[in-house]
DNA sequence: GTCTATACAGTGATAGAC
DNA sequence: GTCTATCACTGTATAGAC
């Protein structure tokens, strides 16, 4: 079987998060992913994923085209950090309620292995370039595109954090965009 | 030999950083490392450096401690960017010119690299936390803490380029200084 | 075009000897 | 503190099966 059964990536996806919560990290290997994802080999899951950490950081490349589309889609008019809100709004409307629990899951997994902080540290700095790529085609120099970006993706960080929680009620949506105001307020505050 | 050599440390990280500028990081063997730094073998490397990668990044924790250090001696009437600005002289300081040559070529290396920038990544984050935490313990609440932190870590790291760049002459101190005033410009002109 | 079998180089861990 | 030896595992490469 396995070669029959369709979609083998997000069958590696999920086989990999729930051996990863249940042994931990460092003691699954990818055969035995690649096993519970349906009698899969080794090879077919190098096949999917560049590296064994990849397979919990799936649709990073689309965010990031997501956040650099909603800033290139910005009007004229907006500034800079109107632009990044766009992009905040743009990319944490595909967070629906029901990705919650997966999410509070994956994040106990990444925080218990110094090697997947790593891997999620590179993943968001590769979304800051992004978004400073984008302004920067808007005319949008450095150091303010940058900062700019930065901002953003502090306030989806920390938005993202918060809405992890099962407890919590508010969308991603508005969790990131009161962020993302709390950050302006406290940026203008410093001295 | 080998044996008897003392500062198998240092040399471990010259005959790295040569050979990785000579044939590729992914192209040179932690063996081969070990033999350049004078007939060592592999255990004896991983007996020094945790992985590979660690090799180029010796010294990190010594700059985290010295960035909390300096925080926490600034004056109780300086502010989070005075904090800060005291943390950037500190370190900069240890910057002397004669390093300059040594930087360069470590960032040619580095920059090759996904896994090595994968690694760079994660260390700069983790010179952000250590000055987050030491303004926390000033009383500095977040965000203002790791706002101001990240300012301070970003001045550093762009100084630092234009700084590793030969035909640079400022010292590194002035240009972090510079660049400071310059986001902190940057930053209250954003809208 | 997707999957498997196999072999291989290299990392990183570990245990024992000098 | 260093060396030898061995080991499990990651990641690559190749050739072939369906």
């Amino acid at each position: 079987m396995g070669r029959w059964e369709p979609n083998a990536r997000e069958r590696l996806v999920r086989a990999a998060v729930d051996l990863f919560a249940e042994h931990g990290y460092d003691a699954t290997t990818v055969t035995e992913i690649a096993e519970r994802a349906g009698g899969l080999t080794k090879t077919t899951f190098f096949r999917y994923f560049p590296d064994k950490r990849e397979v919990l950081f799936v649709g990073q490349e689309i965010h990031s085209r997501l956040l650099a589309d909603a800033i290139a889609a910005a009007p004229d008019s907006a500034t800079p950090l109107q632009a990044v809100a766009a992009a905040l709004d743009a990319i944490t409307a595909t967070f629906s309620g029901d990705r919650r629990d997966f999410s509070a899951r994956l994040k106990v997994v990444i925080d218990a292995n110094s090697e997947l902080r790593e891997r999620a540290v590179f993943k968001r700095a590769a979304l800051a370039e992004a978004m400073t790529g984008a302004l920067n085609k808007r005319g949008v120099p450095d150091p303010a595109a940058s900062l700019a970006a930065e901002l953003g993706v502090r306030a989806f960080y920390i938005a993202f954090d918060a809405w992890s929680d099962p407890a919590n009620q508010q969308t991603l949506a508005d969790a990131a965009r009161q962020t993302f105001d709390e950050l302006r307020a406290a940026i203008a505050a410093l001295d």
